[in-house]
DNA sequence: AGCCTCCTAATTTTT
DNA sequence: TTAGGAGGCT
């Protein structure tokens, strides 16, 4: 069976012959699109027949040349717009190929169709067959706040011990799962049996639930759409003969449901094109596959690999730099980046003695740029970014930044739709559209609070279920039948009353969407709820609303507006005034900044320990891979810093500058020494213990062991490191107290806790402690007592 | 039903 | 340190 009669996009956007004409005389002239394009570029954008991998480093263009090839395809006619499916990840990144795409052919194209995230051409997809998979056309898509809830619901049903089975963690295998493109029935029984096979009973309980609440999570939309090619030869030939070009960008990051959607797609034409650089590769953590670009020419048969390796954007001590670093890793494809601008700054490097004065220390550096230091003309701080590993880090810059007064932003905090307020009006605003959506009344039945606690909402489930109808019939049914007393009876009547008539106003179009959004957040007391609320950022929520609803405006209708949403999640809204950017490493990859720093190169931070234990060597390697990154994003200076001491969770901890530090190559490094650090007396270039680190490790042993604390120039600075500490009382004492904390406590002993005061050991596991305190016998990790005899010397 | 207190765990995150 | 969740108390 087949959509493809309907009136679909294909059809629809099926472009006339006479701009086939006019594409081709447009290339008869010189195509102004090629025009600037280098050797490289020239080939990826004309070598249109069979399999190719651009394999494009940082900085080499590739977007240029992907969207020229598109520009190309169409204006030598050699596809329609609807010819072509061009994939990408981000919305971002789909937006603003569209938009280059658009400006080079100019009017002559209505745009391409089949460009898109994944996801949002998936979804179009499914909607067509979704009957195929035992789904309606209008299912929704679950964010993953229903997901979890789902989970919860189902794990308490089967009476399972939820502290054994977190919903969270479970949710990270169903995903996993769904990423390596195993449906319950397919999943291998090693995956399963690793937890008694509960996780399969969980998965298939889940997927089931979400069958009959005619809803799919995001891994679903690629899973569902590859279910369907495998099992429906008809409908997978159909976009097999109509996509005759497939281009794909940041190839390396594609998991193996994508990589197998690709695959069933490509198998007509063979006419794919994958863009991407395995040293970019960072998201294995959520189940991308390097292997998908590593294999490419083994996957595709006769692939032509063309190599983008002139870079545009960074100096070459930067390119240097990171060249170093990622040279450390194995089977890559390589590539080697090279730029025909000379000089520029080295990449500096600085140690600090912690995160704070290292946030002070950048403030300074910031503010230097922006005046225009060191020859260099004067920077805007929107050319400046921060790139952390982890989000923890980014709080020494907020606090800095805010007492010097230096205007920053974070990219990628909680976004827009993510938060709890505009995530309760889009349920009000899906029960609206559709009453079946039960995760929507769930979340809003008793908010704002209506007096309907777990009691009420068991009975309106039980009433829901027995009668096989959707929570809000059930909530009718109870309401009718007076099962639920006193005002929360009262105020669940007014609920579904309110549903009724709005979803009423909707159907009759006597007022607009938007009328009837801004009816319903009213009436249903929501917007009053927040008006109501003391808290500082309950205005912030009001404002937030008030900016969904003005969101509305974009769109014909509420649907169209869910759709997008639960697609669509960024919020790329930015002020006038000048900032520098502190983000994660992740969400930089992408951006390109003038003046980048990168903090917190310490071993266990970064590469972060999690990283390593987890996923050994590949760990370590895509943490490179971060660092590569990382380095990549600066054009014209570059700042590497790390800290002897960080407070993490409260206690002081000391570290080793990364192992990436190491392997930075000493002719692209400038070692900046202020007063005060390490060696600064005498020769500063020769006294710096990193310095002598670098001139005296062993690359190769290195690589071979990724082990590099042997070093001597590693164990000098630490060395000196401990001196240092022992000269500065307050952190030097946490140290001690760590040290002798770990090892060395027996039953019977007496030690005092910072929170409980005095206590004696009864057991001993491990780190962990039982200890009898006057308040009773309490389970206490060892780092947070001492023993009494030391007490004396703490510093609280 | 709702508030308060205790406990635990703690990268990276798009769709 | 701190945030979020769970369980207990009113």
């Amino acid at each position: 069976m087949s959509t493809f009669d309907d009136a679909d996009a294909f059809e629809a956007a099926a472009v006339p012959l006479s701009q086939r004409a006019m594409g081709a005389s447009l290339s008869a002239r010189a195509a102004p699109y090629l025009e600037g394009l280098n050797p490289a570029q020239r080939e990826a954008v004309e070598t249109l027949d069979g399999p190719v991998l651009m394999l494009a480093g940082a900085g080499t263009g590739k977007t240029r040349a992907l969207t020229a090839r598109i520009a190309h395809l169409l204006t030598t006619g050699r596809a329609r717009p609807n010819e072509i499916l061009a994939v990408t990840f981000t919305n971002k990144a789909a937006r603003e190929m569209k938009v280059r795409v658009g400006s080079l052919l100019g009017e002559a194209v209505e745009g391409v169709p089949w460009l898109g995230t994944f996801h949002s051409i998936c979804v179009k997809q499914l909607r067509r067959h979704a009957e195929l998979v035992g789904l309606k056309t209008s299912f929704t898509i679950l964010d993953t706040d229903d997901q979890l809830r789902l989970l919860k619901q189902l794990i308490a049903l089967e009476n399972i011990d939820d502290k054994r089975w977190p919903a969270r963690m479970l949710a990270g295998l169903i995903d996993g799962w769904k990423n390596r493109a195993f449906t319950p029935e397919t999943l291998p029984a090693s995956e399963a049996g690793a937890y008694d096979n509960m996780g399969g009973k969980l998965y298939a309980g889940y997927q089931a639930r979400l069958k009959t609440l005619n809803a799919v999570d995001f891994g679903d939309l690629l899973l569902h759409m590859v279910t369907i090619f495998q099992q429906h030869p008809d409908v997978v030939a159909q976009y097999q003969r109509w996509f005759k070009y497939i281009l794909v960008d940041e190839y390396q990051d594609t998991n193996v449901a994508q990589y197998m959607w690709l695959r069933l797609l490509a198998a007509g034409h063979k006419n794919i094109c994958c863009v991407g650089d395995d040293d970019q590769s960072i998201y294995g953590w959520r189940g991308a596959e390097v292997g998908n670009i590593l294999r490419f020419e083994k996957d595709f048969e006769g692939a032509k690999v063309i190599k983008l390796e002139q870079n545009y954007r960074s100096t070459e001590h930067i390119l240097g730099a990171a060249a170093g670093v990622i040279a450390a890793n194995k089977g890559r494809l390589g590539k080697t980046l090279f730029t025909e601008e000379k000089g520029g700054e080295k990449v500096r490097l600085i140690g600090h003695w912690d995160g704070e004065e290292e946030a002070r220390w950048i403030g300074d550096e910031v503010e230097a740029a922006q005046r225009g230091t060191r020859g260099l003309q004067p920077f805007s701080l929107n050319d400046m970014a921060i790139l952390v590993r982890a989000s923890h880090q980014m709080r020494a810059f907020e606090d800095r930044f805010l007492t010097i007064g230096l205007p920053y932003k974070v990219i990628g905090g909680p976004r827009f739709y993510e938060r709890l307020e505009i995530r309760d009006a889009m349920a009000y605003f899906r029960l609206i559209v559709s009453q079946d959506d039960d995760l929507a009344f769930e979340r809003i039945v008793n908010t704002p609070k209506r007096g309907l606690g777990d009691k009420a909402v068991q009975t309106i489930q039980q009433v829901a279920r027995s009668n096989g109808v959707s929570l809000v019939e059930g909530a009718r049914l109870c309401v009718e039948a007076s099962l639920i007393k006193g005002k929360g009876g009262k105020a669940l009547g007014e609920l579904v009353a309110g549903l009724d008539r709005w979803h009423a106003q909707l159907r009759a179009e006597e007022d607009t969407h938007i009328q009837v959004a801004e009816m319903a957040l009213d009436e249903s007391g929501y917007t009053e709820m927040w008006q109501n609320d003391k808290s500082p950022d309950a205005p912030g929520r009001l404002d937030n609303l008030k900016e969904l609803v003005k969101a509305l405006e974009q769109f014909d209708n509420l649907q169209g507006f869910l759709e997008h949403i639960a697609l669509v999640m960024d919020n790329d809204s930015d002020g006038g005034e000048e900032k520098i950017s502190i983000m994660t490493l992740h969400a930089a990859k992408g951006l390109e900044f003038p003046v980048v720093f990168l903090p917190g190169w310490e071993d266990g931070l970064f590469p972060s320990q999690r990283s390593m234990d987890e996923s050994g060597l590949k760990g370590l390697e895509e943490e490179r891979r971060l660092a590569y990154v990382g380095i990549t994003r600066a054009e014209e200076l570059c700042t590497i810093s790390f800290a002897g001491n960080r407070r993490v969770y409260g206690q002081w901890q000391n570290a080793l500058p990364s192992r990436f530090v190491d392997e930075l190559p000493e002719e692209h490094v400038e070692i900046l020494t202020p007063p005060g650090l390490y060696g600064h007396q005498g020769n500063a270039a020769t006294a710096s213990p990193v310095m002598s680190a670098m001139a005296e490790s062993d690359l190769q042993e290195k690589a071979a062991s990724a082990n590099v604390y042997n070093s001597p120039g590693w164990r000098r600075l630490q060395e000196r490191q401990a001196q240092r500490g022992l000269s500065q009382p307050r952190e030097s004492k946490n140290m001690v107290i760590d040290a002798q904390a770990v090892s060395s406590f027996t039953v019977g002993e007496r030690v005092f806790h910072q929170k409980f005061g005095y206590g004696r050991i009864e057991a001993v596991e491990g780190d962990k402690l039982d200890i009898a305190f006057s308040t009773g016998v309490k389970k206490v990790v060892a780092k947070f007592v001492v023993s009494a005899d030391a007490a004396g010397d703490l510093p609280f």
